[in-house]
DNA sequence: AGACATGATTATAC
DNA sequence: GTATAATCATGTCT
């Protein structure tokens, strides 16, 4: 993966710098790349503990150091070393004042490095990424048992989930992703510390015979990283892809819906028809009823909200649940009303409701309808018990 | 399989 | 924010 990268990255810089080093030699000291054949031109320096009698000897010599810096670059370092050649250029008599020169060159030459324009600004993308992974909860400090943030942002993207499997799916997915995330995170940080760590090796290493300076290496090891970072962000931007997807078939999990236990449409049709006049749960009313039926607050107004529709649009077909649920409230009722009935006997029935109000318009039973409406509406005001067919039905 | 029931979503209005 | 109304998508019944 991303070792080649750098590596062609850092041999072709080093190369590079190589290439340059030797056209520089080659037009100022007149030194072919080569290092067979010396041209004239400028004089090197006098060797020191050279007494210079042969001065081909001395350009031969030159000729062969200058070989020798130029391969050991393309080389291992390993491979430098096993060979040895790296001792006997270190200790190749020539060596000073080669090195000397190359200084003396590099620095009049100004190559090596001119104000670092790298430091760029921090990339927006880059920016945008951590910041999602950072919502998600994949990046960042580990939350108890995977997301807490992914879980609330699930909960809030509607709220109306079947929560605890759904979500504990989410979460199961979700911290796999993480763990991916982290785990090749590390490789990456560890992959980049190694190669550094090389890198620097090589150069201070080669130090020893071009001029190298420790500016030079910072570059080189911010170029390392920069590549690296890239490589990051195509990590980055994968996971990201990752949790959208897994986000969409959750959302879209959502929406495979799942009937309410009896228990539950019978609570929430109780609630409904005893309030038939203002079928508006409050949202306390709300909570109450999401509690007793193990649903959703958001589940409950969705009922209702189905409820008022669909009752409205067809009160006829509802009249009959209405009268069932009305005598179940109306037998609940009847034992605590009676006694208070007896006592109070001054208590006549109160006007019954035709039908709730919805918006502005108020929907009206009619004459059809408006006997079972009666019984509908009896356990709000007071009217007897109705009489109950075989199958439970109100007559 | 098709019809109907029902929970969820969406568009729109306030 | 909440509401209605329409619609979607799935569950359930026949």
């Amino acid at each position: 993966m991303s070792f080649s990268i750098c590596v062609a990255q850092c041999t072709d810089s080093l190369a590079s710098s190589m290439d340059d080093q030797a056209r520089i030699m080659q037009s100022i000291g007149g030194v072919s790349l080569s290092g067979h054949s010396v041209q004239g031109g400028m004089a090197l320096p006098p060797p020191h503990g050279h007494d210079g009698s042969d001065g081909d000897g001395r350009k031969q010599d030159i000729g062969d150091i200058l070989h020798q810096i130029m391969t050991i670059t393309d080389q291992s370092l390993d491979e430098a070393q096993a060979k040895n050649r790296k001792h006997g250029l270190n200790c190749h008599r020539m060596k000073p004042a080669l090195f000397s020169v190359l200084c003396e060159i590099k620095e009049k030459t100004g190559l090596s490095i001119r104000g670092s324009q790298e430091e760029d600004p921090p990339d927006p993308q880059l920016m945008r990424l951590d910041n999602m992974l950072l919502a998600e909860g994949v990046a960042g400090p580990e939350k108890g048992g995977g997301s807490a943030a992914s879980a609330a942002a699930a909960a809030a993207a509607g709220g109306a989930a079947d929560s605890s499997i759904e979500h504990s799916d989410y979460r199961a997915k979700l911290t796999q992703i993480r763990q991916i995330y982290h785990t090749e995170l590390e490789k990456y940080e560890q992959a980049c510390n190694e190669f550094t760590t090389h890198v620097m090796n090589l150069l201070r290493e080669q130090s020893r015979t071009r001029p190298i300076s420790p500016k030079e290496i910072e570059r080189m090891v911010g170029i390392i990283h920069r590549k690296f970072s890239s490589i990051q962000m195509q990590l980055k931007q994968s996971t990201c892809e990752a949790v959208m997807i897994l986000r969409s078939r959750f959302l879209d999990a959502r929406r495979k819906r799942r009937n309410f236990s009896k228990q539950a449409t019978e609570i929430l049709n109780e609630y409904f028809y005893s309030h038939l006049s203002n079928p508006y749960p409050s949202e306390e009313a709300k909570e109450e009823l999401a509690k007793k039926c193990s649903i959703t607050v958001s589940q409950v107004s969705n009922w209702f909200g189905n409820k008022r529709i669909r009752y409205k649009k067809n009160i006829g077909k509802f009249q009959e649940e209405a009268n069932l649920y009305a005598a179940k409230t109306a037998v609940n009722a009847a034992h605590a009303v009676a006694a208070a009935v007896q006592n109070s006997q001054a208590n006549s029935p109160t006007t019954p409701n035709s039908g709730f109000q919805m918006k502005d318009e108020e929907f009206q039973l009619d004459s059809a309808e408006s006997k079972n409406t009666l019984l509908t509406n009896m356990f709000t005001g007071g009217y007897p018990a109705p009489c109950y067919q075989s199958d439970g039905r109100i007559q």
